[in-house]
RNA sequence: GCCCUCGUAGCUCAGUAGGAUAGAGCGACCGCCUCCUAAGCGGUAGGUCAUCGGUUCGAUUCCGAUCGAGGGCACCA
């Protein structure tokens, strides 16, 4: 019995007395009713306010309608007891065959438990990381990688068709920039003013200078562009090396360089103007942005006839609504909230619907700490701190699980020394040692002759309030994916996961699985190794989801 | 000045499709290993859910104001 059964099984017992005419609901009996997990333990394995919602609609006490409910519900199969409480609240006891049930269920589904269609047949583009590259990735870019990639995984799962790309910024002063520091440090220059620093610049001039010697002394023009052509293209190729070791990798790079040569610009602008929301002034060309709640009209076009940089984002938008994608999410750092507005107008303005074709997702930003010390980088300076940095310090696992723990809206300060301990205290370790306590398990089960076998399997035997509790979250799993994805919140999985593992180690002191000394396998050992198995299942699916590693050995 | 996010236990953070006694980990204190991994489990202590007001039978959750923290407000990209 998982919560969605449940609340399938309080639909019809609210049909049923609709049926017998023992209550009247104007407004028809709901397609589903909201069924929680009581926080007070001694208040039932489920609870719903639905007698409080519909009490007052059928003309009704809330009591008198809890009460037709509850004795309607005590004879349907799988609950053990449902009572009124409170307000009219009804707790509901599960009877402990119909739980323990689920456990092969699980163990038969294997990877696709908790996977669903609720996207079937969405084509959802997601951008991230979109880092520029004029340097390695930097912790800015670090939690979007693992969230986004988390994200696309937990959308695949529920049945999304994920594409995810890298907005690649090749493109405009920031890359001169780049190219002029290139070019500085190979001619033992200072770096320019508004330049980058760091020992990756001179790494990619030496680099550079290694294949073109002559590159140096050519006119400044020809030697911009070749310390441009080949810097660009070395640090694409090391960003996504980082990305791809990082567990992280997109399946299109949309060069923005392609969006100006290929002529989409001009053509979106084209779109636009048909539509009638552009307009001149100024000598520019402006899209009408305030009509669809912006602070004001943006520059398209500027007065210079050089298109603005929001051209580029009208142009891309286009291009992936061409391509089929019916939702667009880009995550963002907090440092480009200021865009929402103006691109929630910019889709309107094409015609579509903001918040549905077109998503920003904004997370705020994440500090460093080691020894209570928060670690400053300077891009100027040179002191970037980069993935690379982060990986080694506390390891691809312990880097994408801390980053995808914590909500979005949060700013994150990640402390090194706690998030590279082997302790209890870092939260990746507790999950993982679940799994692994569970894979040991299964693998001296294998020694001592107990086997899992659907047909024998007595659900009824998982009797203890621990295999209980461990059963109910187990259920819970398809509901937290679903709503992690449809509130794009892959934390969700973490919490998950450390609510069951802590369900299972409960569960683990005080149920031996397995058979002692000489003791013979019993229907137990076989119901509750069916429950280990059923649990790593679990752990590892949602493990998976965010990129985190279930070793079967710690 | 305007806009966005946040403010919950000593620390780091969950939770709010309005609900019953607000949760977890860490830190502190006290316990538990002849048998499946003690990277575990149990217990104690710790809160006016920033403040004030509003809506509601009911607000930590929704709305408004205030205070505090971070970020952002270009014909820059």
């Amino acid at each position: 019995m998982t919560p969605e059964q449940l609340s399938t099984t309080i639909v019809d017992a609210l049909a049923a007395l609709t049926a017998s005419g023992g209550i009247t609901l104007p407004d028809g009996v709901p397609t589903e009713v909201l069924v929680e997990r009581p926080k007070v333990k001694d208040h039932g394995d489920y609870a719903t306010n639905i007698a409080l919602k519909l009490g007052k609609r059928a003309g009704m006490n809330p009591r008198d309608f809890a009460q037709l409910l509850a004795d309607q519900l005590a004879s349907a199969e799988g609950i053990a007891s449902a009572e009124i409480a409170g307000p009219g609240f009804l707790n509901i006891r599960v009877a402990a065959g119909a739980q323990g049930a689920l456990a092969p269920q699980i163990v038969a589904a294997g990877t696709s438990y908790g996977t669903s269609d609720a996207y079937a047949g969405q084509k959802v583009n997601l951008e991230f990381v979109s880092a520029n590259p004029t340097g390695p990735i930097h912790i800015g870019g670090v939690r979007w990688a693992a969230v986004g990639d988390s994200l696309g995984r937990i959308l695949t799962a529920i049945g999304a068709d994920v594409t995810r790309e890298y907005y690649f910024n090749d493109h405009g002063v920031q890359i001169d920039r780049f190219a002029r520091s290139l070019l500085a440090d190979a001619r033992g220059e200072d770096a320019p003013e508004d330049g980058y620093g760091g020992q990756y610049i001179s790494d990619i001039a030496a680099t550079v200078v290694a294949k073109h010697p002559d590159a140096p002394t050519l006119r400044d023009a020809e030697a911009l562009e070749t310390f441009r052509a080949e810097g660009v293209d070395l640090m694409f190729t090391e960003i996504k090396k980082s990305l791809h070791d990082f567990g992280v990798d997109f399946d299109v790079y949309f060069h923005e360089n392609d969006l100006h040569e290929s002529g989409a610009v001009d053509r979106a602008i084209a779109r636009l103007d048909e539509l009638g929301m552009m307009y001149d002034k100024d000598d520019a060309r402006w899209l009408k942005t305030s009509e669809f709640g912006d602070d004001k009209d943006r520059v398209v076009i500027k007065s210079d006839g050089e298109p603005a940089y929001i051209s580029g984002d009208l142009a891309y938008y286009l291009d992936k609504r061409e391509r089929g994608f019916d939702r667009c999410l880009i995550m963002l750092g907090a440092d480009h909230h200021g865009y929402v507005s103006r691109m929630m107008a910019m889709c309107a303005a094409f015609g579509d619907t903001p918040k549905v074709n077109l998503e920003l997702l904004i997370g705020q930003l994440v500090n460093l700490v080691r020894d209570g010390q928060p670690l400053r980088m300077s891009k100027r300076a040179g002191t970037v701190l980069t993935l690379e940095d982060l990986v080694e310090a506390i390891g691809v696992d312990a880097s994408r699980y801390a980053l995808a723990r914590y909500s979005m809206d949060s700013m994150i300060d990640l402390d090194l020394d706690l998030w590279a301990s082997q302790t209890s205290d870092n939260p990746v370790y507790y999950v993982q040692y679940a799994h692994a306590r569970l894979s040991s398990i299964i693998r001296n089960a294998v020694d001592l002759g107990v086997t899992i076998d659907e047909a024998t399997f007595d659900p009824s035997l998982l009797a203890v309030e621990q295999e209980g509790a461990l059963l109910r979250s187990l259920a819970d799993y398809p509901k937290v994916v679903t709503r992690a994805a449809e509130l794009r919140e892959p934390h969700r999985i973490a919490r998950y996961l450390e609510d069951t593992a802590s369900a299972f180690h409960k569960f683990y002191d005080v149920a031996h699985v397995l058979p002692k000394g000489d003791e013979e396998p019993t229907d137990l050992h076989r119901a509750r190794l069916m429950l280990v198995a059923a649990t790593r299942q679990v752990i590892a699916n949602g493990l998976g989801l965010l990129g985190v590693s279930a070793p079967e050995r710690m």
